[in-house]
DNA sequence: GTGATATGCGGAT
DNA sequence: TCCGCCTATCACT
């Protein structure tokens, strides 16, 4: 499930898995299978992650560049690894286990002048030590486009994705359609640190939940639900069901192309 | 088996 | 604003 927190996750584990270990590096499906043959052999040194692309630095002084799109997936799992199913297009192995990457959208060396430049054209992460949201502030505060488009905007902030975007706004109660240029300081502030608070949990439990102890169905005397993407949330994808804090039913639209979720009367703002 | 859908994004129109 | 990419999953036949 590629919002950042997912990727932040990818490099804490790659990380964990071969930090400092000499990879083994394959492209069964061999779309990948020059690029793989430069990393095999390397030593993974450090790994990094900004926004939803994830990035693996080898004693080259080559990044591995990997971004998930909608389809990409990982599956981990101790060495010997099966036979690859499915179509790998890059599997790496140390002496113990071994990841398999399939259907990215992007998997490509970088070297590290392109590194920066990903970065440039990256707006701040909210799980990045080094983000500074006034970068971002300077963008929304002046911009006539919806709220709900800038945060899906990487160039804006990275890492958010539909999901991210549906709940925080939800949790500050912000109309999605609300102009950048139409937000108070004061509500970006807020929308900024729900996000940091959203996304450090989300890295931490693995999967997006949204939903304040108090809105939960068990405390609203409601009967407990599960939400097929693995988390509890408050709009995304509950379109027409009653919203967990007012009972309205939650609305949705497309947004520049996006499916968005949100309460007509929380939202208010 | 088939088809719809997806947490993304770049490029064409 | 639409299209296409790339793959897995799930609801439905």
């Amino acid at each position: 499930m590629p919002e950042g927190h997912t990727i932040h996750r990818l490099a804490a584990l790659h990380r964990r898995m071969f930090g400092g270990d000499v990879v083994r590096a394959e492209s069964p499906q061999g779309r990948f299978a020059g690029g793989a043959l430069r990393i095999d052999g390397r030593v993974l040194q450090e790994t990094d992650a900004h926004g939803k692309h994830l990035l693996l630095g080898f004693d080259d002084d080559r990044w591995l560049h990997i971004h998930l799109g909608i389809y990409g997936t990982y599956t981990f799992g101790p060495v010997p690894a099966p036979v690859p199913t499915g179509v790998v297009r890059l599997r790496l192995s140390d002496a113990e286990e071994y990841a398999d990457l399939r259907g990215p959208a992007t998997c490509e060396l970088l070297d590290p002048a392109e590194k920066k430049a990903l970065h440039a054209r990256l707006g701040p992460d909210p799980l990045r030590a080094d983000a500074d949201p006034e970068l971002a502030w300077r963008r929304i505060g002046r911009s006539r486009t919806s709220i709900g488009v800038l945060l899906m905007d990487q160039s804006v902030v990275a890492g958010v994705g539909n999901i991210y975007r549906a709940e925080a706004l939800f949790r500050q109660g912000v109309d999605p359609s609300l102009p950048g240029r139409a937000l108070s300081r004061e509500r970006w502030e807020g929308i900024w640190a729900d996000l940091v608070l959203l996304m450090a949990d989300g890295v931490r439990v693995g999967r997006i939940d949204t939903v304040r102890p108090e809105h939960t169905p068990e405390a609203m005397g409601r009967p407990p639900r599960v939400d097929g993407h693995g988390g509890e949330v408050y709009v995304y994808r509950r379109s027409g069901m009653p919203c967990l804090v007012c009972g309205t039913e939650v609305a949705t639209g497309v947004l520049s192309g996006r499916n968005l979720f949100w309460c007509p009367r929380c939202q208010a703002v």
